[in-house]
DNA sequence: ACAATAGTGTCTGTGAGACAGTATCGA
DNA sequence: TCGATACTGTCTCACAGACACTATTGT
């Protein structure tokens, strides 16, 4: 702010059109587990600039919308699921590059969804013709690979992403958004496996979720080999637990 | 993004005038340690509304600055420090409530400045007459108790970005960036203890920082006992600790 | 000598990690 | 009976936590 001016004076002057502003959007990453990997959802870009590249769905955010709210409009219009869903919902970061978007300046405010493919499955019911989302998943470990292009600044936003996401993994709940709602204890293992990258024995993990989860009673066979239990996830907030290293 | 038009007559009408843009801001939070106490560079507004009320600093992005430029900018133009010093900064969370600011829509990027006293207490010998910056400064547990008004959202901002530093400090190593470039023992536990607000035992915190620190080779003399030896933090990201429970 | 703080050696209990063993299915 | 996976009991070793001890200053 000038230092010379009051702040009324700034402001009045700030607020008449000689000042540019730049733009704001929020671009969202829509992350799920598919064939025992990390994905993401993309979308292939129609026009200039980054013709045919991939990027993230983004939408610009309006005057009477929180960036939350356009975070989950964007969701909605992207994947068309309906009110009531439970998804995990998270900022990321806001990234601010002058010429991060060629045309024009645009801030763009990352978050991240995280989503059980089940629940994009169920949505692809009821998307118009040819538009399977499931199709655009994409291998996280695939895009940030050198000489894959990605549009835009969207390959920093995927690999801030994934870090996050594995980092959040190692004591937080968060691996739980990934399934539905019940699961196995096999099941959000593997989770936990390929958020972490890595192994883990299987005694010492059920003793350190043994408190996060419950059975449900339940049961389900899945080959020839002993059942598992069915369990789901314990009430309490996303950030309490540790899992890994 | 409307669906019906393409991404280029949508930016063409996007861009020209009719479509308002929310403004955006950088509040910055200027923490440092005093009195033993975790501490938040405050000002006093001048101005409506909040006439009088405590707030943090801020200043609006410009078309050719990023965000981390404007939080830099907004530190150098509020304490007149001098280029060179390595500050802490990092981006702490977007704010985005439609009436956080009730004179326009602005949205809101903090970011977290971690300064030791001392640096702080260099800049007042340089500041104009009566603008200590020392005095500025708010003890943050105060500045959270019910009834003590601070204005716009800043409250939220401070009570976030505390839990931030709070959380940081026992897996990273940010607890250095409070103290200067050589510090003692007993100063590094103190500081953690404030910021994890608990008390740690002597021979348990030596043993944990025994990698992060190296000796200087020089003591301190601080009163009628052993002196201390003086160290540094060895080279290393700012992510690779833990301290505490 | 004593108060005060700096700094070190060592015991113990907890818990992560590793491994071995049992249980339950289909074929 | 056998292969495959689900599930459980237990040993060990590292380390956080707790405490007791020594070291070095000023008064």
């Amino acid at each position: 702010m000038n230092q010379d001016l009051s702040e009324e004076e700034f402001l009045r002057r700030y607020r008449s059109e000689s000042y540019e502003k730049p733009s704001v959007a929020v671009d969202l990453l829509i992350f799920t587990i598919k064939n025992e990997k990390l994905c993401i959802y993309m979308t292939k870009r129609q026009a200039h600039p980054f013709w045919g590249g991939l990027c993230l769905p983004g939408v610009f955010v309006r005057m009477d919308e929180t960036l939350e709210e356009a975070a989950k409009r964007c969701f909605v219009e992207k994947t068309g699921f309906p009110d009531g869903s439970e998804i995990y919902f998270e900022q990321l970061y806001t990234w601010s590059g002058i010429h991060r978007d060629p045309r024009m300046r645009i801030i763009s405010v990352s978050y991240i969804a995280l989503v059980p493919l089940e629940q994009l499955q169920q949505l692809d019911k009821v998307q118009p013709e040819g538009m399977k989302l499931e199709e655009q998943l994409f291998v996280v470990e695939e895009l940030l690979e050198k000489g894959v292009e990605v549009a835009f600044d969207h390959k920093d936003m995927i690999e801030y992403g994934k870090e996050r996401i594995k980092n959040k993994a190692e004591y937080s709940k968060i691996a739980f958004a990934f399934l539905p709602e019940t699961f196995t204890l096999p099941q959000l293992q593997k989770t936990y496996e390929i958020l972490l990258d890595k192994s883990l024995y299987k005694a010492n993990f059920r003793k350190k979720v043994q408190d996060m989860v419950e059975e449900t009673g339940e049961m389900v066979l899945s080959g020839a080999h002993r059942p598992s239990k069915l369990y789901r996830a314990v009430q309490g907030e996303m950030t309490e637990c540790r899992i890994g290293k």
